[in-house]
DNA sequence: AAAAGATTGTTAAAAATATTGACAAGTCTG
DNA sequence: CAGACTTGTCAATATTTTTAACAATCTTTT
């Protein structure tokens, strides 16, 4: 068990992978499985696995596998899955009300619990249960509510400036889909986790184009 | 000139960052910049730059710099933006309506033609100026119109019969919002661009659960 | 209950990728 | 024209990622 080795973005990624498979197989009533088995389905090798979770300890048994409930339970845990997280999301534009909407993320154990907004005609309206307040009571919401995520889902103009707010206002973690690198001052850095939608469509042009340049 | 040599992944994500960046100095009236400011900016260093961009060519002017507005255009050219490529997006949900309202990928020469629904209530109705088909109509639709990229934002129950259909009928590349990694047959292998949402939250999770576990 | 078979955790080696440093060559500025 | 800049490029270095190997030990079979 090295718990404290640092852990690559990459290993990380496909613990996220591995648990969205885990939780399928425990759907279809799946009990066992083994690094190799795992490693098929993933296509990735079952050394690369088991080198994966050994960052983080055991959780197989030798001759066996894994007891994919067991693994399961275990890699939420390492995610933080566990721990309940709420969140808010900034701008309740088409964006805003996808992610609120979104049934998969509740699942994995993050609860929306508000939505901030500074256009009028939104403001009062609801998306999914969930209240669409005025932006200037985000403050106040910080306060009472302490949610440790926001979802940043705002144009590109506003986004620092709410962002900024947001770590003042104690916020744990950031979701940016605000098409911009944020830049922020932090007394103690939290992560923030940038959906760059617009590289990643401009990555697959490049891949196409490539593709073609190829043949 | 390298024109031909691998090239990888984080070098294209970053010349998509340098692209975004450039379009803003252009709009500010910037005429001119150095790798080393250009570096500044994009917290890299200039050395990483001209070797990103070294693997495309020279674009600069030794002892000037860099012309912005040429610069920007080459990136764009090296990414493929010129070519104008028209999308089609399945799924209308709010996903598949954020994508199809969000003009910057307009402005980078992006056109969505067309959104594919099986829900009837939605058929007919129009996103953006763009009317929303029944997704019988795919496959007279893409013989007719010959769309290059199929935007996945639909249940990931469905997505993965859907992507099929899509390559079997031509598709040159998929971005997938799908929750769930595409297995499909395909005579000459496509790009795709997974953007799983699911996973980039998890990888907040993780980092925020591991920045609390080190203080 | 012993033998055969399976599969893990772990380490170290190998391979692949990414970054940095250095500098000749060329361009600009005064 | 001289000095200051800045690029393109190559090679060296560093870092990250993947693979291979195997002792330990659990499961299954007979």
């Amino acid at each position: 068990m090295n718990e404290d080795k640092k852990v690559s973005q990459v290993v990380v990624r496909r613990l996220s992978r591995y648990y969205r498979y885990l939780t399928d197989l425990m759907n279809q009533g799946v009990v066992r499985i083994s690094s190799k088995a795992l490693s098929e389905k993933m296509n990735s090798t079952a050394s690369q696995i088991r080198q994966d979770l050994n960052c983080f300890g055991g959780f197989g048994q030798q001759g066996y596998g894994y007891r994919v409930e067991e693994l399961h339970d275990a890699i939420g845990e390492i995610l933080g899955l566990d721990r309940g997280y709420r969140t808010i999301i900034i701008g309740a534009g088409n964006l805003g009300k996808a992610i609120a909407n979104y049934h998969g993320f509740e699942r994995r154990g993050f609860q929306n619990v508000a939505i901030f907004e500074t256009n009028p005609n939104l403001i009062g309206q609801e998306v999914n249960g969930v209240l669409i307040r005025s932006l200037d009571e985000l403050e106040s919401f910080m306060e009472k509510e302490k949610p440790e995520i926001g979802i940043l889902t705002l144009p590109r103009e506003a986004a620092n400036d709410v962002a900024q707010r947001l770590v003042n206002s104690g916020i744990k973690g950031l979701w940016n889909f605000s098409h911009m690198e944020l830049s922020l001052r932090m007394d103690h850095p939290i992560p923030i986790e940038n959906v760059h939608l617009s590289d990643s469509l401009m990555t697959l042009s490049y891949r196409i184009t490539a593709v073609e340049e190829e043949e």
